[in-house]
DNA sequence: CTGTTAGCGCTTTCAC
DNA sequence: GTGAAAGCGCTAACAG
């Protein structure tokens, strides 16, 4: 690589003259910035990114840590992110935490120590079920700003962006009683979450307030457990059920994979809502009525929120917490 | 953050006394290490990221590109070079080409300045399509390795991890045809890739090998054209296909589906096999019989190729250049 | 055993 | 208009 120093030696100025030129100050005179520009054009000169990251003592890099990257909405959230990211000339560090809180802290430890300005993250399952935030907190205390999305934590004290979960929830069940469905049951497949929480108790208000005499009726499935199976054994023994709402990512789309294989005609007989993403669709005929999670937007708008803390620092202090959350539509094509 | 020199103040010892008892200089007596370990500890120092990249001229960083996070493919490959990366203590700094050239060739002069010590990357659809690689030659002859995965050109001398795409489609065709399957339909989805066209001569030279009189059929997929739609027309206007194989990661499921609905019985009329991963095969039912990609695998094996280059530098220019080509498994469940 | 010095590549004040 | 010098935080050769 070039440095200031090689051009500098090879035009016969100095190296101050030189990074001067580069940067357009109107101290040079207009013949050597072109006799500069030139010079730097043909070596391919760039600036070294860790000197000037030294200098300013920021990188113009964003640290984002991803629970899991299997799953399609922190895919697409991700995917939010690096384009916002990218428009506002920032780089982006990826960790994945795989759920795990020693992830999950060791990535915080290792990149707060000039790697990133900031974080962008998802709390991973381990550390929300322990409700760990003293990780957080001391990267707050750094004067390095987080922002969490998705998997929060009130205890801690930054922004926040995530969709009103109960409010979906309790939209897809109203939905459904409306219809007329009578035995609505809940899929629960991420109960240890704080959305999960959420959207069961969205569900199950929803039932409570409906005055039909409607009855809660949770299916409550743990990660270590055969999803398929324990549906399939669930619909057989209870084949008055007429609709379900599923909080998750995927077993919505299996439940509908499931009662087609019992000859259950949807959506004349049993009525199915989840919270997959489109693009998991078209693996699923008719297509499954689905919750839209905004995850785009989410990523975009956290980006959004970082950059203004990184960037207005002095108000940083002043500035409120905010928590930004998105309301949600219901989808579908078959209802 | 506290400094080096905020420690030997507070110490009144000079900064490289700090700086060599920290790292363990032998130097240093018992006793200073001590004192000066002790403080570094209630300050929670931690050494500046920049400073230290900026004197060994290196990052421990790996700039990764992937054309598609939205693609299950790529996001497990990312999960598998996450991985590994972790382990031998390097850092990522991901980017998303988004299958456009100018945005693979921007990443690559953004992180080419210091940024990140080398890259592992698949090429996006649309650098493919029109072969271009100067991109990536201008890279090389800075010195900056690079890996290459999945999507990948024999025109650029570097290394290269890729499935055996031939020899996949090649025994999935046979399968079939051992099967007894008489008319079996290639779909193809992703024509313009590298992978694509390895994967139809695969089926084709199946076919023409089989010396049983049968003829190749294949179904052509754009990326802007209705998959579902397409699929359907065809299975309508060719009753007699009762073998399929899909060389994408979600035509294979597509297409059961659309098979199911049209009342064929899978797999005793129609025998299907995909190249989707492991992952959304519970989005069908019965189960996608599929060829493993190995993705996790092509993401270690690359992390561990770009760093053999990296740190075995002296050897750089001799070591030859690697094509690591995993051979696949027929993975199912219903054949 | 500890300190001084130089330098990684760059920007920025201050002299000339 | 241009250059010298200092400094970002760290390491390492050399001196004491």
């Amino acid at each position: 690589m070039v440095t200031l120093k090689e051009l500098a030696a090879k035009l016969n100025v100095s190296v101050s003259t030189v990074s001067k030129a580069l940067n357009n100050s109107p101290e040079i005179s207009k013949e050597t910035v072109l006799r500069v520009k030139e010079l730097a054009e043909t070596f391919n000169y760039k600036p070294n990114r860790a000197a000037i990251n030294l200098k300013n003592s920021k990188t113009k890099t964003i640290g984002v840590i991803i629970p899991n990257i299997l799953n399609h909405f922190f895919a697409k959230v991700l995917y939010g992110i690096e384009q916002e990211a990218t428009k506002l000339g920032y780089n982006l560090i990826t960790c994945l935490s795989n759920e795990s809180y020693e992830k999950e802290f060791n990535s915080l430890e290792l990149l707060a120590n000039g790697s990133v300005d900031g974080f962008i993250m998802s709390i991973a399952e381990e550390t929300q079920i322990n409700n760990f935030t003293d990780h957080l907190d001391t990267i707050l205390k750094q004067k390095i700003p987080i922002v969490l999305f998705d998997r929060v934590s009130e205890k801690v004290n930054c922004d926040q962006v995530i969709i009103d979960d109960y409010d979906a929830a309790y939209k897809a069940t109203m939905h459904l009683i409306n219809e007329g469905r009578k035995n609505i049951l809940l899929i629960n497949n991420i109960d240890e979450l704080s959305v999960g929480k959420l959207r069961s108790k969205g569900y199950v208000e929803a039932i409570e307030n409906s005055n039909k005499g409607l009855k809660t009726d949770i299916l409550t499935i743990s990660r270590t457990e055969d999803l398929e199976e324990k549906i399939k054994t669930y619909f057989k023994n209870n084949m008055q059920i007429d609709g379900v709402v599923s909080i998750d990512n995927v077993s919505g789309i299996v439940a509908l994979n499931v009662a087609k294989d019992m000859n259950v005609q949807i959506p004349k007989n049993l009525s199915i809502i989840g919270f997959s993403s489109q693009e998991v669709l078209h693996f699923s005929s008719p297509k499954l009525s689905t919750v839209s999670q905004n995850a785009e937007e989410i990523g975009k708008t956290s980006v959004n929120l970082l950059i203004d803390k990184l960037e207005n620092k002095t108000e940083a202090f002043v500035k409120k917490i905010e928590t930004v959350k998105f309301s949600l539509n219901l989808r579908g094509t078959t209802f």
